[in-house]
DNA sequence: AGGGCTCCTG
DNA sequence: CAGGAGCCCT
């Protein structure tokens, strides 16, 4: 059906209350729902004793089941409803008099249309706030739960504070309890004990659900103070952020199911769209409005095992602050109040077993995502595609791990080992020299002869790389010499020798003692001369048509290498 | 899986 | 000389 002007003014300021959201004003919001108007505002009873009294006293007239909320109370205005009240002014809507519970127009089967979101949460927020907060509460039966008000002075300045914010901001949690079902309970009058019975147990879940709920709005709040505290932390906020979103959910589900359970029961839940509240509201629509749910899903960002392309498109992705996306796969069987209860209990990033938060952007603070936490991006080149995809791209499910935010940490320690306290052109030096004795040095060897070089692994693998290169070199020059021979007719072996007159050792010489400073160990001209007749020989007979010819003449130079001498030891060598 | 090596490329 | 790919070995 379609909407009263009433409804849409109703539904319009709720939106206002989103678009505050929308940008950044959620902490009001949330604040709002919760702790809401001075709670004495609420001179009539809570809406769950009126619920209950309406069960029980089915006989009694319709009019019995209409609410009178002097200060924020609403009407979801149906076709009965007076003429519209502007939701921008609370003042005019405190002093309405005509804030019937009204039938809800078709809502049964209707899609869920934004509309119908924004008064579901309406709904609810009323709901949750007269319960939360009406002194008549515990005057109507609830002395059996005398904590349920306790508040402590905190919260008492809180609503104090968003009391006064509240007169400046539009009221849009101005509902009707009543509906359909109001209707059917007028026609209904046949109650039976057994639904007495479940509205008992609704109310009291109700009621343990809201206090509950008032725990995780302090926790929540206390969290959303921390992130004001370390907005320059960014691995903090992300954490928060999906504590944030981890409790909303919790709370929006629980809310959801209660709501659901009372409006099945055919009590005066005017509508099958329970409310959330806004900041539950925002996230989902923000994830609606942005046709993101799926893709996010997919671009789970955890572990420095986030594949280049996951972590470009994370960057990419825009998503306003405190937008993290995430879901929150929470499979049916977990009782509402256990949810929350282990919520509070172990706090949002434990695990549930049938609960899964999934977050979709390893830092959710900052949703762009540019300014990743670590080096992550300043260093991606750094990052091999070989690390990278030895990295399982996070599953769906799965959660981001430490191991991927640690990868560009290694890159990095390579990087500034090898600038800082790493390997220098001094050792550059002294490695070439090394190699006139050693051609294969061992990794101990290395370690031995640099001590005063800070081993890893990077700066290992370098070392193992200069000398991979040296040789390189070296066997390049004596297959180039190798063929000149041939080249120019030397038919014997003995013919060929390697002096240090020689072009070869020239060549070579030039390569790893440049300042010619160092006088080469003859044994190292012998072994250039040995080299060069393997190569000699082996180019000579063909074998040079084998890919892997060199091995055999790798295989044979290896034995070679002498020890060096031990002057080499000291870093102050050079 | 990781280290070490060769080979290729820049 | 470094980076990367690919191979082999352990």
């Amino acid at each position: 059906m379609n909407l009263s002007p009433s409804d849409q003014s109703v539904h319009n300021s709720s939106e206002g209350c989103l678009e505050d959201d929308k940008h950044g004003v959620l902490l009001p919001c949330l604040r709002r729902n919760i702790y809401n108007e001075p709670l004495s505002s609420y001179s009539n009873s809570s809406i769950i004793s009126q619920l209950l009294r309406k069960s029980m006293h089915g006989k009694r007239a319709l009019d019995e089941s209409h609410f009178y909320l002097p200060n924020s109370t609403a009407t979801d205005s149906g076709q009965e409803d007076r003429s519209s009240v502007s939701s921008k002014d609370s003042t005019a809507e405190a002093s309405s008099p005509n804030c019937h519970i009204s039938t809800r127009c078709g809502t049964e089967g209707e899609p869920l249309t934004p509309d119908h979101l924004q008064a579901k949460r309406a709904r609810v927020e009323n709901i949750i706030r007269v319960m939360a907060g009406s002194p008549n509460n515990r005057a109507h039966g609830d002395s059996e739960r005398p904590d349920v008000d306790s508040r402590d002075p905190r919260e008492s300045r809180e609503a104090y504070r968003e009391n006064k914010r509240k007169q400046r901001l539009p009221q849009h949690q101005e509902h009707s309890i009543g509906g359909p079902a109001n209707r059917k309970a007028q026609g209904d009058r046949d109650e039976t004990n057994t639904k007495e019975d479940e509205c008992h147990k609704l109310k009291e879940q109700l009621h343990s659900m809201q206090k509950l709920m008032r725990q995780l709005q302090e926790k929540f709040l206390q969290v959303y103070k921390q992130d004001d505290a370390d907005l320059d932390d960014k691995a903090t906020g992300t954490t928060d952020s999906v504590g944030h979103l981890e409790l909303s959910r919790a709370l929006n589900d629980c809310v959801d199911r209660v709501l659901t359970k009372v409006s099945s029961s055919g009590l005066d839940v005017p509508s099958q769209h329970p409310t959330k509240p806004h900041s539950l509201e925002y996230y989902e629509n923000s994830e609606a409005h942005q046709d993101q749910t799926e893709a996010l899903s997919l671009v789970v960002r955890k572990p420095v095992t986030t594949p280049l392309s996951s972590v470009t498109s994370a960057v990419k992705r825009p998503y306003p602050v405190h937008q993290t996306p995430f879901h929150f796969n929470y499979s049916a069987p977990l009782h509402d109040s256990q949810i929350l209860e282990h919520l509070l209990k172990y706090g949002p990033h434990s695990n549930f077993g049938a609960l899964h938060c999934i977050p979709h952007s390893m830092d959710g603070t900052s949703p762009d995502s540019v300014d990743l936490p670590w080096d992550t991006i300043a260093l991606r080149s750094k990052v091999t595609p070989g690390h990278l995809s030895h990295h399982p791209r996070p599953s769906a499910l799965g959660t981001v791990t430490v191991d991927t935010l640690c990868l560009p940490h290694v890159k990095l320690e390579c990087g500034e080992m090898q600038n800082m306290e790493g390997l220098t052109p001094s050792h550059l030096k002294k490695a070439k020299l090394m190699f006139f004795y050693t051609r294969y040095p061992s990794s101990n060897v290395l370690k031995t002869f640099f001590p005063d070089v800070k081993f890893n692994r990077c700066i290992t693998s370098q070392l193992i790389k200069w000398f991979s290169n040296f040789r390189e070199f070296y066997y390049i020059q004596m297959e180039k010499f190798a063929r000149q021979a041939i080249v120019d007719g030397i038919s014997e072996v003995k013919d060929i020798t390697v002096s240090r007159d020689s072009e070869l050792f020239r060549a070579l010489n030039m390569h790893y003692n440049k300042a010619n400073d160092f006088h080469v160990p003859d044994k190292f001209l012998e072994v250039a001369e040995i080299t060069l007749h393997e190569f000699y020989k082996a180019i000579s007979v063909a074998k040079d048509s084998d890919p892997s010819w060199k091995k055999a003449i790798y295989k044979v130079i290896c034995k070679l290498d002498s020890d060096v001498p031990d002057e080499f030891k000291t870093s102050s060598y050079l």
